[in-house]
DNA sequence: ATCCTTTTTTTGTCCAGGACAAAGACCATG
DNA sequence: CATGGTCTTTGTCCTGGACAAAAAAAGGAT
């Protein structure tokens, strides 16, 4: 006589993709590959996913993105998963993170957090803030998430605290008319906005003059925009998760739709060590890198 | 004997998907049923969009945002497409925008327009500001866009320089242990982030406790986040893409998974004037309203 | 051993063409 | 006018097959 409440309701096939990040026809052809996951259907044949399989599928997204393989994994029970996750503990240290900051994250203490992150810009200035603490923070970050010690909700606190402190200091530094001008943005596969702010946060404090379009901007619109505006350089920013050869490729039609007079930077770690691959492109390897960029461009353009 | 550049080579399917928002599925379709687009093929059959197809795609991606219909514009020429757009130049005056900062989206003058909102914000304090010129501009940007005056690196431009402003102000407030304690995020489908800003922006100018999780909190994570924090209120944000129907929909979901202790509010074009599909959700008319709701809620449970 | 090249396997994306339900347009009736 | 019912349009999902890019394994040379 119970009226069952349909707390957890199966998804469609898009809510699964929209929250594992692995397409439509990936759940399809995984399904008749390896036999999982096996959705119910509705009244019409359509996917219902129960929650627990989009659970599962949400650990093995997390261990390929590690690079395990499909086939080696997709069998295990989400006990083994969760296993082979925290398996994966990283020996090395992590990194030089302010470890309170990384509690703060971790426990959704989002008011504390800010209040460290704005302490620690004013000990430290802009520049180092940004190459001392967001860095290293980044990549503790990125770790926890690899080890699945964060998930979703703490990732999106902390790159929404960040983003406030840096964006308010970004926007206090407001240097009009310097050279040279800066244009920054990602490829339109790539939405991680972090690496640019920090970029963004480094050059303006050198007193360049700096100008972002956020990210995903088509390129025919970049060329445009760059050309237009009259700017120096253009800087691309690309995180981990953007493949190495899609990242040389686009950079090189880049260079050939852009004039000459045009510099082009790339930063981040798909395109680390690839300067050989690229050439008329300047690979900043760090945040204190793109410093020198500056300082290079200035010495060769600036009488 | 040239050597043909590859300058306006020809996109994937996905990239088609990614640049103009219309799904694989859709595309394929709509060229089975309309007879366009009808894309080259690369040697395996794969479909290759010319750039004047995409472009094409582009507009009548805009007018069927407008409200016209896939099988009555999908044959017409570009120019006609084109020429539709500005037919639909609306005769409603663009509000009480102020239009020299229009100008300065419109022209790609980040700068000025940065410096323009600073002062706004200076003269007008942070919540007059969002109510009264980020509002408003939101409003007429969204408008010229429509009218196809602006374009995506346009709005970006817009967006960033927002985002900036707002943002430090937000931070500068920083209000800790007030009440009430709020949650502000957008659910998975809506990626508008201005909104969900602006709210924060007049909420914490009252004094409330604000959090924002950005955009895109799966459900079960903003479940999880509201019940764990302590928050008294949780607010969503929707735009005017938001599909109306699944706003009632999820909200209505996502008040069942909550406890009754904690509030539910929700704004934007999506949920206005849906109070009485949307039992135990106070509709947040507008940023003013939402400064009611404050009190309201502060009567209610502040002795 | 280590490094580089070739073959094999794995894996994600794309294709065709059919089906269906939700949303929109249209029409008749209160 | 509004309101409810029917017809049309439209986007999403389905099956099952194919293929190329990436990864792994195997082979060969230094």
């Amino acid at each position: 006589m119970e009226i069952q409440p349909k707390l957890d309701s199966a998804s469609s096939i898009a809510a699964v993709e929209r929250d594992t990040g692995i397409s439509k026809d990936t759940l399809r052809v995984w399904e008749r590959r390896y036999g999982f996951p096996v959705p119910e259907r509705d009244a019409s044949g359509d996917r219902l996913y129960p929650a627990d399989q989009v659970e599962k599928l949400r650990l093995i997204r997390r261990l390929i993105d590690q690079g395990k393989r499909p086939a080696k994994i997709i069998g295990a029970s989400s006990e083994a998963l969760l296993a082979m996750i925290e398996v994966a503990n990283t020996p090395r240290q992590a990194a030089a993170a302010d470890t309170s900051m990384l509690q703060y994250v971790r426990l959704h203490r989002g008011a504390e957090l800010a209040a460290a992150l704005r302490q620690a810009l004013l000990k430290q200035g802009l520049q180092r803030f940004a190459a001392e603490t967001v860095a290293p923070l980044n990549e503790a970050i990125g770790e926890a998430w690899m080890r699945g010690e964060i998930d979703v909700p703490e990732e999106h606190l902390y790159t929404e605290q960040v983003q406030n402190v840096l964006r308010g200091a970004i926007g206090a530094h407001a240097g009009v008319g310097t050279r040279p001008r800066v244009l920054l943005t990602t490829f339109p596969d790539e939405e991680h906005v972090l690496g640019l702010l920090m970029v963004e946060a480094t050059l303006v404090a050198e007193g360049a003059c700096c100008l972002s379009l956020g990210t995903r901007t088509p390129l025919p619109d970049l060329r445009t925009a760059a050309i237009d505006g009259g700017f120096d350089v253009v800087g691309l920013s690309f995180s981990a998760a953007y493949p190495s050869r899609q990242a040389i490729d686009d950079l090189l039609q880049l260079r050939m739709t852009l004039p000459a007079t045009i510099a082009i930077w790339a930063g981040g770690e798909a395109v680390k060590g690839k300067e050989k691959r690229l050439p008329g492109i300047r690979i900043v390897s760090s945040l204190a890198d793109s410093v020198n960029a500056l300082t290079e461009w200035r010495a060769a353009h600036l009488a």
